[in-house]
DNA sequence: ACCTGAACACCGTTCAAGT
DNA sequence: ACCTGAACACCGTTCAAGT
């Protein structure tokens, strides 16, 4: 006899605890039923397969991804903190930003900051494919250094990494300041904002 | 009775053919022991198991990817060249980009290409943290720009796309080139030149 | 040293049968 | 309308047994 109604919320909702706290590795429909204390096929009826479950799961958190609100004085200031805010979002949800990538809805993630970023500058007093290339460059920037961020902390240690190599004596008579910074993890934090600030002016004052 | 001796350069190379055809996938060890005509088993004895075999796969190919020459009169130029010649390489091996991203080689991968950059921002006058700076912006930069990319090119079509979005009547009278720059699929290489260049320039001369 | 088949513990999915 | 167990066709991996 069948536990209290089975409902699509509730397997969606139990799914996305399964995804949140282990990857979507860990969402077996064996193990989905077993949390829900149901028959493996019972799911079946409710999302159809695993593959529109995880489609369902990453709309609703695509979704979740509100607007944006830009600060700062300068358009630049506040195309900054655009990215800023952006690159927070994306790593709230680190299981998710994969998923998202996977099934290629980055760009629809990606739309309300599109909508601030054309705001910003068209008052920066860019135009038209100027403007368009403007957006897309920075979008491209934000969403890949979440991407290549995400893989570094996935991966801490690399051998031969960055600081055996840059140990070596040669390069180190040469710029000593430069082998220490190369030997250490990168900063992300420092990094993306310097990056998005070096990109952006580039783009803005020209 | 076995055919001729198998090798593990034989187990690998059928398993590169695999992943190159079809993604890594379609690589299963049933397959793969029916595309060699072996016992399944025998696949064991030569790699390993499945995980080391992808290992051994990634590790090859990374190595494969070799120097990089950079071109252009500038410092500037040469880095953007740098940019570009890592871009192309990464491009002409889809399957394994996301591999090597996988596994985290990323960076390994990168090394020989972060040499060049360094040589590259010393002649532009840049040194110690400053520098290093420069070489991981850039590096970010590449290799973010061809995930995103790739994952573009993955999906072709989203829905709603950029295109339903920036064809609504509102912002089109404000900017119509802006929004019929937004409604065409980007243009990776123009884009990638592009930011590439803006980020170097903001970097370089300061 | 190298190869084998049988077996184990997993998958996602389908389907006829129940209520 | 909703749930069920049995069955199918797949996985990766282990292992004792062969040569």
């Amino acid at each position: 006899m069948p536990r209290t109604a089975l409902t699509r919320e509730e397997v969606l909702e139990a799914a996305g605890a399964l995804v949140r706290q282990h990857g979507p590795g860990a969402l077996t429909m064996r193990r989905l039923a077993a949390e829900l204390g149901t028959a493996v096929t019972s799911i079946y009826w409710h999302v159809g397969n695993r593959e529109s479950l995880l489609d369902a799961l990453v709309e609703r958190t695509v979704q979740e991804m509100g607007a944006i609100r830009p600060v700062g004085r300068t358009p630049a200031q506040r195309v900054v903190s655009v990215a800023r805010g952006l690159r927070r979002e994306l790593r709230e949800r680190p299981h998710l930003i994969a998923m998202v990538h996977e099934r290629g809805l980055t760009e629809r993630m990606f739309l309300p900051a599109q909508q601030a970023l054309v705001h910003e500058m068209h008052a920066a007093g860019l135009r038209g494919t100027r403007a368009a290339e403007a957006v897309r460059a920075v979008q491209f920037q934000v969403v890949g250094f979440v991407l290549v961020e995400r893989n570094r902390e996935r991966s801490p240690v690399q051998s031969p990494g960055e600081g055996e190599l840059w140990d070596d004596a040669t390069t180190a008579e040469h710029d000593p300041a430069l082998a220490r910074a190369l030997a250490r993890p990168a900063d992300p934090e420092r990094l993306f904002t310097a990056s998005v600030r070096a990109l952006v002016s580039a783009l803005v004052d020209t």
